[in-house]
DNA sequence: AACTATTTATAAGA
DNA sequence: TTCTTATAAATAGTT
């Protein structure tokens, strides 16, 4: 807000975020307190840096006591999917009659939230620690990983390619023709078992 | 903060704390998403007006998931995992008014569907497309982006061991003696930036 | 950590 | 309420 817009997205730049998070970090607590006095309200805020360290706020009493109020008052957020890895999209929406559809819509928003997670969970287990920083024998292990994926990668189009060709062959013995390569290629299944060995390192 | 200073106290009238209420709450949400998503952290955000109503904010996953992390870690310093991968979610949930909480939720699901539809692209990408193939052009696009990984893990493994290397001549310039050579790499922190860029095609 | 040039947030008024 | 606008605050980039 200064100097220069920001674009809205993860500062890449270490030293830059970190500087960013202190002060924004200051000023969001800032705000918060304000707010609490100038209201009369009661907030807390957490806050878990991409690094673990974890930052509190509680205006009139303790972050306990606001969970436990909040425990009290929410609709008793607890799902538990146990998705997996490979799920399905799509949030299962109740069709019968529900009451409010107000209340539907905060139950979708939980169950896709919940959905996110998992989701994100994958990935940074995938990422190995998400956002933290990996050392160098990690980075190799890393790399070796994707030399593989990408030979496999590689040899797989080339077998898909080959197969178009034998496809192309056959169709043209039969005398048929082809005036749409990408229509012929879609037709074209084949398997792909490359991708979940690589990384159950 | 505008037209005239404001004081940090109790705002007297109801209407004029209402009003400066919604407002500063828009604005503290707002915040915190930002703070969330520039410098990539976990926050949550709860509030309780004088009157009861709730509302919350929970960047990343959910408002549960955020208390656990915090029941776990207790008011102490600890390290936490923090996945993440460069996208935001959340948004506040109110329990009255709002402009249009039935258009406010149907937005909301909307983006984190969209945010789901991110992330399974990227975990499809890797473990194939949930459990459906690729086709060519999404290999292409993969080898393409595997390569570009690739690239920038052998130019940060290369930093790592002239910054190594660095570190080594300043400590024997010192005098210093070294049987570890671990040790000495571990103690060289440097930044890896490359995760979030790969999978947001 | 300080310092500004700017961008944001927002108090008051309409 | 919502929009507008003058002004206070926050803060990005620099030193």
């Amino acid at each position: 807000m200064a100097r220069g817009k920001v674009q809205m997205k993860r500062i890449e730049n270490p030293v830059h975020r970190q500087v960013t998070f202190c002060k924004r970090r200051a000023g969001l607590l800032k705000k918060a307190k304000e707010l609490s006095v100038l209201c009369d309200a009661e907030i807390g805020v957490l806050i878990f840096s991409a690094h673990g360290k974890h930052y509190e706020l509680a205006t009139k009493g303790t972050m306990q006591g606001l969970i436990d109020k909040y425990m009290k008052s929410s609709p008793a957020a607890s799902a538990g999917s146990g998705v997996g890895l490979g799920m399905a999209s799509g949030s299962g929406q109740s069709s019968d009659q529900s009451k409010d559809p107000n209340q539907d819509a905060k139950e979708e928003i939980g169950m896709l939230k919940q959905e996110i997670e998992t989701l994100q969970k994958g990935l940074g287990y995938i990422f190995g620690g998400g956002a933290s920083e990996m050392n160098l024998e990690e980075l190799l292990v890393l790399e070796k990983h994707l030399e593989i994926w990408i030979c496999q990668i590689r040899s797989t189009k080339e077998g898909i390619l080959k197969a178009a060709n034998q496809y192309l062959l056959d169709k043209m013995e039969e005398n048929v023709e082809f005036t749409n390569i990408q229509a012929v290629m879609g037709n074209i299944p084949y398997p792909l078992t490359i991708q979940n060995e690589i990384f159950q390192i």
